[in-house]
DNA sequence: ACTTAAGTTGAGGGTCTCCTCAACTTATAC
DNA sequence: GTATAAGTTGAGGAGACCCTCAACTTAAGT
């Protein structure tokens, strides 16, 4: 599909997305580009040549994530228990996030996603769907309920890395004793809808 | 106590404060003082006159919301059920949030404080221990596993403010789902320490 | 009215990050 | 080996924002 890179030119596209995967997990998204560049051991402008866009730098980072989201998500279809599939994808994810801060930031921006949307958003669907159906999860529990436990847990991680690392586990076993299906009591407000998630996704380009 | 100012003194302070006010509540903390400055109709030298840090102005815009906190304390306790003294303290407390980007942004760095910290956290105590003891909170909930709750509504209320304004309701309902006594399953990790969530708040000067 | 301490002003120096581009270097194909 | 397209370089302009300070203005006391 896309042109064959020059040797030099690959590797030295392979150190950037290195040095920046490396400071982004450190440090966050806001790292500065002349730092990343310098890292890798390159000039500003080549960073530039290969990356126009910050935004293509943080996507080639963070490519493998999305493919190993769908892995998740696959092996929770594959558990027998459908609350078991579901909590420990959903503790998976948040294991990534707890593990980069850059990953985390991403989250928090746009709730996991997988490199095919569509093939993403049904595997999701499945696990949640199979969950309410085995009476473990609540009925009114929607797909995009989900980004409430990511954004939360997102934040409680940001605040308590230095303090408490594994303090985010407390919060999720919270947000899943309200996701039980005997714990249910009625919700004030309707779910998002995917079309409203997916705007707020859309604009944090 | 400190010296009184001069009549025009205190009221380009007080044009600062109001127009910091209206910035922070719309756009947020981050704001170009400069801009602040400007809107007050007032010299960038005079800010920094009046506010040598960039927190003083913060702390001054902010006073106020200090007080509500300690009213809502206060008005929850005087409620007959303590879990409907809970969680509509709670709630309070979330729309303010929902409704002023800045003091979301603070609540996010600084779980909700009073003026005075003592009063403040003997007010939030008593909140908390009266609903374990009335049987519908969980007997494992701490004043600290508050900050989860702001953490999280805060992060929800800064995605969907522009798509769907209420939708942080939902999610709160949630969480005081997981809250319940009778929706309690074990956690596993114990909560933050009193003095883990201080160092938490100090570090966000 | 006059004095003076209190308060205001805004240009300017400093720092940081972004991004461009013309000159230079190097891989690759023949 | 050479030609050429592909890739690299880094100085430098642009734009934000922060903060200071010497000169100026004004409220308040006498």
């Amino acid at each position: 599909m896309t042109k064959p890179l020059r040797k030099d030119a690959q590797r030295n596209r392979d150190l950037l997305v290195e040095a920046a995967r490396g400071l982004y997990a450190e440090r966050g998204l806001d790292v500065a580009l002349e730092e990343i560049a310098k890292t890798a051991g390159v000039s500003i402008g080549t960073l530039y040549n290969h990356f126009p866009q910050r935004a293509d730098l943080v996507n080639a980072v963070f490519a493998d994530r999305a493919e190993t989201v769908a892995k998740l998500a696959e092996h929770a279809l594959s558990l027998d228990d459908a609350w078991i599939g579901l909590t420990s994808f959903i503790e998976r994810v948040c294991e990534l996030q707890a593990a980069d801060r850059g990953y985390n930031e991403l989250a928090a921006a746009r709730p996991p996603q997988t490199e095919d949307l569509e093939r993403g958003y049904e595997l999701m669907t499945r696990i949640v769907e199979r969950a309410k159906e085995s009476g473990a999860l609540r009925a009114d529990f929607t797909l995009e309920d989900m980004a409430f436990v990511t954004w939360g847990i997102a934040r409680t991680v940001e605040a308590t890395a230095a303090v408490r690392p594994e303090v985010w586990r407390r919060h999720l076993a919270l947000l899943f004793d309200g996701m039980r299906a005997p714990a249910a009591n009625p919700l004030p407000e309707p779910p998002l809808l995917p079309g409203e998630l997916a705007g707020i996704m859309g604009g944090c380009d």
